[in-house]
DNA sequence: CTTCTGCCCTGGGAGC
DNA sequence: TGCTCCCAGGGCAGAA
């Protein structure tokens, strides 16, 4: 189920493995695969076609390769991936191979390939234009490449498509591991004052990608139950510490996983290269119903919550009167 | 206008 | 063995 933490791997994975990488070949094997295609799969794969990867850029969930033409001019549109519930970027260097669920086949000129395996396909890749961001703000997070020599916050003149973000992207916020959102700045005061703008239950909040973006179902959870917060706490009516300390928590808990290489339950999401991440080890409440909670030995319970599971513990986090 | 519910996509596992 | 039911999560249409 990948949140920040995994797409934030995937993209690290993809600025060191095809950077530079002219594709060449562009098969589809799933329609469905490729979303919001003005001209479907013909379309996605003609405007592919002989474009060089020049960075892999992140905000939020959504995940895209900047390009570039033959005669090294940005293109004004970039590969975008969203991967869904079970979507994977697999990088393979040996040609042919088979996979189960490969959606899509991207050949480089060099004969290594990028996989889009996606078992539910509830993610997709699409082609899609470059506009502003609605928040004014850079595109996204690019972050360090070995590939390149780029170094996290150097944006290169030439690679202007990265103060622009694919069409879908426009409305999604930058995320909690963006620094403009980091404790004690002015990024993270204007946050909690969108947050506590109306009267929403907390969780509800954390998961709506157009206020702060990456956090899914998982980290949600795990924020909540590391600052003691019961989901339907009304943002309206929580103080600023409280809030704080439920941003701290999502940041330090996506900070552990991608250090670890995202969460994994099982072989539904692999990293780049196809090795699963192991977080899954360090979750505390989350798909541990039944089990104890590691702080104060209560049961974690399991309950219903915007048509999805909410999993916490009854004694830690309370639940709000009325 | 804001907020929220219901439903959709798909495949696999549980239970009968 | 084969059937049905349920579940996963993000996004969106349409209701409240």
């Amino acid at each position: 189920m990948p949140e920040l933490p995994e797409v934030e791997t995937v993209r690290a994975g993809l600025a060191d493995h095809v950077l530079g990488r002219t594709i060449a070949g562009v098969q589809v094997y799933r329609e469905r695969a490729v979303r919001g295609q003005a001209g479907g799969p013909g379309a996605f794969a003609d405007l592919l076609l002989g474009a060089r990867i020049r960075a892999a850029v992140r905000r939020g969930k959504f995940c895209w390769l900047i390009l570039e033409g033959s005669d090294g001019e940005p293109l004004d549109h970039a590969l975008l991936a969203h991967l869904g519930m079970s979507g994977q970027l697999l990088v393979r260097s040996n040609p042919g191979g088979e996979h189960k669920h490969l959606r899509v086949r991207i050949t480089m000129t060099d004969g290594s390939q990028v996989w889009f395996v996606d078992q539910r396909t509830f993610g997709y890749l699409q082609v899609a234009e470059l506009v502003p961001t609605l928040d004014g703000l850079p595109g996204g997070y690019w972050g360090a490449s070995r590939s390149t020599g780029l170094n996290e916050g150097e944006l290169p003149d030439q690679l202007v498509p990265l103060s622009s973000v694919p069409f879908p992207v426009a409305h999604i916020a930058r995320d909690l591991l963006d620094p403009v959102y980091a404790a004690g700045t002015p990024g993270r005061a204007a946050l909690r004052r969108r947050m506590r703008a109306s009267h929403r239950e907390i969780k509800r909040v954390l998961l709506d990608q157009t206020v702060i973006s990456g956090i899914g179902n998982i980290y949600a959870d795990e924020a909540l139950w590391r600052a003691r917060v019961h989901y339907r706490r009304d943002t309206h009516k929580m103080r600023g510490a409280q809030l704080d300390a439920v941003l701290d928590a999502a940041t330090a808990v996506m900070s552990q996983a991608l250090e670890q290489g995202g969460t994994s339950f099982d072989a539904l999401y692999v990293n780049v290269n196809g090795a699963s991440g192991y977080f899954d080890r360090s979750l505390a409440v989350y798909g541990q119903r039944d089990r104890h909670c590691p702080r104060c030995g209560a049961m974690i319970v399991r309950e219903a919550f915007m048509n999805r599971s909410s999993f916490l513990c009854r004694r830690c986090q309370r639940r709000p009167r009325g």
